[in-house]
RNA sequence: GCCGGGAUGGCGGAACUGGUAGACGCGCCUGACUCAAAAUCAGGUUCUGGAAACGGAGUGUGGGUUCGAUUCCCUCUCUCGGCACCA
């Protein structure tokens, strides 16, 4: 054994080791229907997925953390004697590949095919147990061969149709912006303002498995609450009620019909409330009603113009503007104005509410601004509003007008309870054919179709003759062409005749292919099912996907917690109504990871965009009592900049940290260790270049002190480790051996609280240190120390544990080892310290025998003299004993 | 705006089921080693009064429940994630 530890020595030997012997390489132990005997004797299987990362180009920390707590589980689900898979891939197809051409006039293909490359690397040098036989990139004809397949098994079965979408449109640049290319409502290149439009899209229809979606929540145990919370709310399910408010007379003959203006409201017990109706600008109502008057059509084209992004229709300015349309009350005939409004989303319900100002919020601020009457319907439960009813020409908005109480002046449903007045109206409605109860999801459904390159081609061919038709089968996939270069001004498979132009399958004449591709959601929605078939050339998945699945940990950051997962569900439910795969859910356990931060600088330059500087380029200064940040300019001079706070690392704010860095200066295993150490996975990371630093300390102490004790010769762990015949400080080491594999077991197996495993090895190694006990038996206890120590940290430090395994004096190759036991003769302890405190404040502490009974406890906490001058014994009121904890005297 | 998290020393965090607040690490301070520095080792380190013994205060804010609250309930503030075409 080395005395100086060299990280780069010890990873290369490791990892070498691992690639000789293919450590890594999942097998199934399947065969037919059932699994052989090796299987059956395992304790199963564990399939342990990372969210796959995009190939941005180099690995960036949040890929780092991700990837090592998935090693963890994986190597210590190894250990513990379960068959583990845990694959790898690229979620290879999407935007920042066209931007990268844009910017560069490189190939998308080109440039993602390279990132791969590159980052491949990056992840073998973190030396990850990954089965690398089973990678897969989405952008290969072999993988998305099966969206398009499986695409047209969901158009058979109508759940993939066609609809229109708004999407934003940059009219300078003839092209589609995603959401995030629109700043300030102007195209990011262009700096025009943005337009919507109105195409044609596919959509796949996951409102039908909205309700599964929301009940089998309740079977994912062991999913995070407020992920499945999030989901839940996400669909929105909620029951409410269709109303029809008939057209008014005057409506009918300048619409020159007679209809109905449909809603759906959750509150039809407010129906006699309802004062107006709103409409979107998007609303067949109101494009016909802006034909009749300019003022409205540019209110309607000013509104179509705003963003339909969910956080701005929130926040901005309710407007609206009346259509000069009138529709009657179903109940009470009333004449109603239709208006059209900004915040009613055509996406939503029926595009269209009613309004009543009395009891939603949103209605009465709308209401108040527009003089448009207020009427109240429903009281409180109990007593009356306290500050006066809502429709007093004054009052503000109380949170009590929204609550559900008694109806009153609502004709015949007067009187009626929440649930009662529901039920009473929509009833009501039904009868005179004027609305319905309906259930309602939030949920809408997924547009899949892109008006870009870098995606999967959604494979169906127009016909002017035949009309859409899909590519047949034998054709697929259909492949995208690699060679060509977006360059900002549109897809440019629409300028390239030899993707688009073919013969119709069905009549054989001259036809176009669809030229849009697929959401990249598609191809993240799927990828888990590949893995365990990745090889398999003939069929999207074979039966080992029914071996794998579900994946037993899913682990991925917590931005996914709402999108990725809904749509990873929904696909694998469609897949298995396909009799495709035989789970319901893809993941049964699910880690969340934070996000990880560093801190943000910037500076706003007098004209242009706004500047950002990497953390590592800044200097701090205190002046005036104030600190002040600088950076160096071209010339090396200081100039200052703004300190922004904490931020996820992005390319975008420049605030990264380079992982290839660290892992050059200071090995994998450091690496590891610091995003294991710093904090727990759940929370967000703070960078931290000292932490790193403290990392590397660690574990050279640890090498060091692996090294001093065999130096002095190697002695097994077994030979004079008897509890009787040991020395108290012995038995003391002892027991903080087995007490610190106890908490590593449980740290990592039940509470995934990877920081708190490492403190407690350390505790351990700090304890051997101070021990120092060069006796036969001594080095015996001392050795079973270092054993547990470098066997439970080896999922988080597996290449150094490696070679200390060996340098233990074992000829076995740790990657073998399993999970050591724990003794629970060593954990056995005489005699217990107990906190004692007076009126809950900490006043001593006793010692007791471990087995001590109630009575002498108490009896020992009341004659301790630095407890009892705190009170006259007669005082006493009550003594609490909580056994094996504390005693609290109540005076 | 809505939905879901978070807030504990100078810093990252620990305290798992309501029972010793600050484990472990970083940083800092003192000392040892050294010509010196780095590295390493030993000791100290929540604030505050005190020479010490020993007290007082203290887990974002304000309130509540309890013998006892970082932990449970309510209020507010700040902050992070998501909001459907970033992935």
């Amino acid at each position: 054994m080395d005395e100086r530890y060299e990280p780069a020595a010890v990873e290369q030997l490791a990892q070498q080791h691992w690639n000789e012997n293919r450590s890594f390489v999942a097998r199934e132990n399947f065969s037919g229907q059932s699994l052989d005997a090796e299987a059956q004797l395992s304790k199963g299987k564990f399939y342990c997925l990372s969210m796959f990362p995009y190939p941005s180009g180099r690995l960036h920390m949040g890929h780092v953390r991700n990837y090592t707590i998935g090693d963890v589980l994986s190597r210590f689900a190894r250990m513990q004697g379960r068959n583990v898979l845990q694959p790898m891939g690229w979620d290879a197809f999407g935007l920042p590949a066209e931007n990268a051409a844009i910017a560069n006039g490189v190939a998308p293909a080109k440039w993602t095919r390279e990132n791969i490359a590159y980052m491949k690397k990056q992840l073998q040098a973190l030396g990850l147990a990954i089965d690398w036989e089973r990678e897969i990139a989405t952008c290969d004809p072999s993988y998305y061969r099966w969206n398009q397949w499986l695409f047209l098994r969901m158009r058979e079965k109508g759940i993939a149709y066609k609809k229109t979408g708004i999407v934003n449109w940059d009219p300078l640049d003839q092209t589609v912006l995603a959401n995030e290319q629109v700043i300030d409502g102007r195209g990011w290149r262009t700096g025009v303002l943005i337009e919507k439009r109105e195409i044609p899209m596919y959509y796949l229809n996951i409102t039908a498995y909205g309700d599964e979606l929301l009940g089998d929540l309740a079977s994912l145990e062991g999913w995070p609450e407020r992920v499945k919370l999030m989901q839940a709310n996400w669909i929105g399910r909620s029951t409410g009620c269709e109303v029809n408010f008939p057209y008014a007379p005057q409506t009918r003959e300048l619409m020159g019909k007679d209809a109905t203006l449909k809603v759906f409201t959750t509150r039809v017990d407010t129906l006699y409330g309802a004062t107006f109706l709103a409409i979107a600008a998007e609303h067949p109502l109101a494009l016909a009603a802006s034909t009749l008057d300019d003022g409205l059509k540019t209110f309607i084209d000013e509104c179509r113009r705003g963003s339909t992004m969910e956080a701005d229709v929130a926040t901005m300015e309710k407007k609206g503007r009346p259509t000069g349309y009138h529709v009657t009350h179903p109940f009470t005939g009333k004449l109603m104005q239709v208006w059209v409004a900004n915040y009613v989303l055509m996406g939503y319900g029926e595009g269209a509410v009613m309004g009543v100002p009395a009891h939603d919020e949103r209605d009465f601020a709308f209401a108040r601004k527009n003089n448009i009457k207020i009427i109240s319907v429903v009281r409180p439960l109990q007593g009356n509003y306290e500050k006066g009813s809502p429709d007093a020409i004054n009052a503000e908005w109380c949170d009590t007008y929204g609550e559900h109480g008694i109806t009153f002046n609502s004709g015949e449903f007067s009187g009626l309870a929440f649930e009662a007045a529901m039920e009473a109206i929509s009833i009501a409605l039904e009868q005179r054919n004027l609305g319905r109860k309906r259930v309602q999801f939030r949920l809408r459904d997924w547009g899949i179709s892109r008006q870009r390159y870098w995606g999967c081609p959604i494979p169906l061919i127009h016909c002017e003759h035949c009309g859409e038709v899909p590519v047949p089968e034998i054709q697929l996939p259909v492949v995208l062409p690699e060679d060509l270069v977006p360059d900002g001004s549109g897809n440019p498979l629409n300028k390239t005749p030899s993707f688009w132009q073919v013969p119709c399958p069905t009549c054989g004449k001259s036809a176009r292919r669809e030229t849009d591709t697929m959401d990249t959601f598609v191809d993240s929605s799927w990828y888990f099912l590949r893995f365990p078939c990745a090889n398999n050339l003939s069929a999207m998945v074979d039966d080992r996907v029914n071996y794998w699945l579900p994946v037993d940990q899913y682990i991925g950051g917590i931005e996914h917690a709402i999108l990725h997962l809904l749509y990873s569900r929904f696909w694998t439910k469609v897949m298995r109504d396909l009799d495709l795969v035989t789970v319901n859910e893809p993941f049964s356990k699910l880690l969340t990871q934070g996000m990880v931060l560093n801190h943000i600088y910037s500076q706003q330059p007098s004209e242009g965009r706004r500047a950002y500087f990497n953390p590592l380029d800044i200097t701090e200064e205190q002046l005036d009592g104030q600190k002040n940040y600088f950076a160096k300019g071209l010339g090396g001079e200081p100039f200052r900049v703004s300190y922004d706070g904490l931020g996820t690392m992005s390319k975008s704010k420049n605030n990264g940290v380079d992982p290839q860095i660290l892992v050059e200066k200071y090995g994998a295993d450091t690496a590891r260790l610091f995003m294991m150490f710093t904090a727990p996975p759940e929370q967000s990371l703070e960078w931290s270049d000292e932490g790193v630093q403290g990392a590397y300390r660690f574990i050279r102490r640890l090498w060091k002190v692996v090294y001093e004790h065999v130096s002095l010769g190697v002695i097994s762990a077994h030979i004079h480790n008897h509890t009787g015949s040991l020395s108290t400080a012995q038995q003391n080491l002892r027991r903080t051996t087995h007490q610190t594999l106890t908490r590593v077991t449980d740290d990592i197996g039940r509470r995934r609280t990877f920081n708190t495993a490492i403190s407690a090895v350390m505790e351990l190694l700090n304890a051997v240190i101070k021990f120092d006990d060069r006796s036969p038996q001594g080095r015996a206890v001392t050795q079973e120390a270092l054993e547990i120590a470098t066997l439970s940290l080896s999922p988080i430090i597996p290449h150094v544990c490696h070679t200390l395994w060996y340098s233990l004096g074992h000829s076995t190759h740790l990657i073998d080892m399993p999970w050591p036991k724990i003794d629970n003769a060593a954990l056995i302890q005489d005699s217990i310290t107990l906190m004692v405190q007076v009126n809950g404040r900490l006043r001593g502490q006793i010692t007791v025998a471990s087995d001590a009974d109630e009575a002498t406890v108490r009896a020992t906490a009341l004659a301790e003299p630095s407890v009892c001058k705190f009170f006259s014994t007669a005082l006493v009121k009550k003594v609490i004993v909580v056994p094996r904890k504390l005693v609290n005297v109540v005076v």
